[in-house]
DNA sequence: CAATAATTTGATAATGATTCTCATTATACG
DNA sequence: CGTATAATGAGAATCATTATCAAATTATTG
């Protein structure tokens, strides 16, 4: 937690800008989240927090947070943009259901391995990857066949 | 080509839909383009055929397009959604540079291979995937090389 | 082919997420 | 302190996307 509010204090300061307390209050309200947040429902919850934080600064500083490398960005069914903090857990990838919207986060080492060499074969530097598997959960599959068989 | 016009009239059917003229020209503008393509682009690009297409028809068709599974859709970096074919590419992943924005399409067979198993370990049934990785091109490499050593 | 029912269309308005503007406030630093 | 600079919040503006609705198109049936 400290170690987030340090990366991101020297962050700031390469790029000439400062450590602000409503800065600091987002981060550590994004950093007690788990999961896929939108850059609303970060707001709401920064609110309980400091209802007087607006909802420009809420966006500026999740933007900063994403390029400072705590957070990472996607995109959820909505097309509204989500972030999801990585302290904690460094990296991983999802499994989402397409019918219930859950997600389980797991980390394959062989295709990180396999990553990395494609990194290597096309002369890239590796920044990072998002990789989303969708299919259909247990329970769903089982509701669907359910479904199926009333009908 | 007249695959995909049939397949897209199949799955309309299935749904009680109709294939008409509009939908006919923007499946076939659609597929012939190449890349990720924004809604919007997808409009200009069929308006060049046919002027009087409406941009509420451009975001229905396509979003049905990729219902039938002939488009997978994405997010770019503008949070504004893109489409792209699979007329002849049945499956790749991509390889993006950050700093420049171009995309190399690539396919891993291992990778696929572990995708398989990792939805096989959930119980999941497999609907598709999507795996970005993003880094520095060669060419962008260079480009901060330079640009470092003349400061 | 005419009549009818259903779906689709395009123009426009509405929405929702995100960004911009700007006057005011907070911060850093000599 | 005092000055310069950056950050803030409120609200306006913008952008992509969706909803609304009357008119046009399409399918169906007699």
């Amino acid at each position: 937690m400290h170690d987030e509010l340090a990366r991101f204090e020297a962050y700031l300061r390469t790029r000439g800008l400062r450590m602000t307390r409503p800065r600091e209050t987002i981060l550590r309200t994004f950093l007690e989240t788990e999961g896929h947040l939108s850059a609303d429902a970060l707001l709401r919850e920064t609110r309980k927090v400091d209802p007087r934080i607006g909802q420009a600064t809420v966006f500026r500083t999740i933007h900063l947070i994403a390029e400072a490398g705590l957070a990472r960005e996607a995109c959820n069914d909505e097309g509204a943009r989500t972030y999801e903090h990585l302290a904690g857990h460094p990296h991983h990838d999802h499994l989402r259901c397409s019918q219930c919207g859950r997600i389980i986060e797991f980390c394959d080492p062989e295709i990180e391995q396999r990553q990395a060499a494609i990194f290597a074969q096309f002369g890239f530097e590796p920044q990072g990857h998002m990789m989303e598997l969708t299919g259909v959960c247990p329970e769903c599959r089982r509701a669907m066949v359910a479904r199926r068989s009333r009908q």
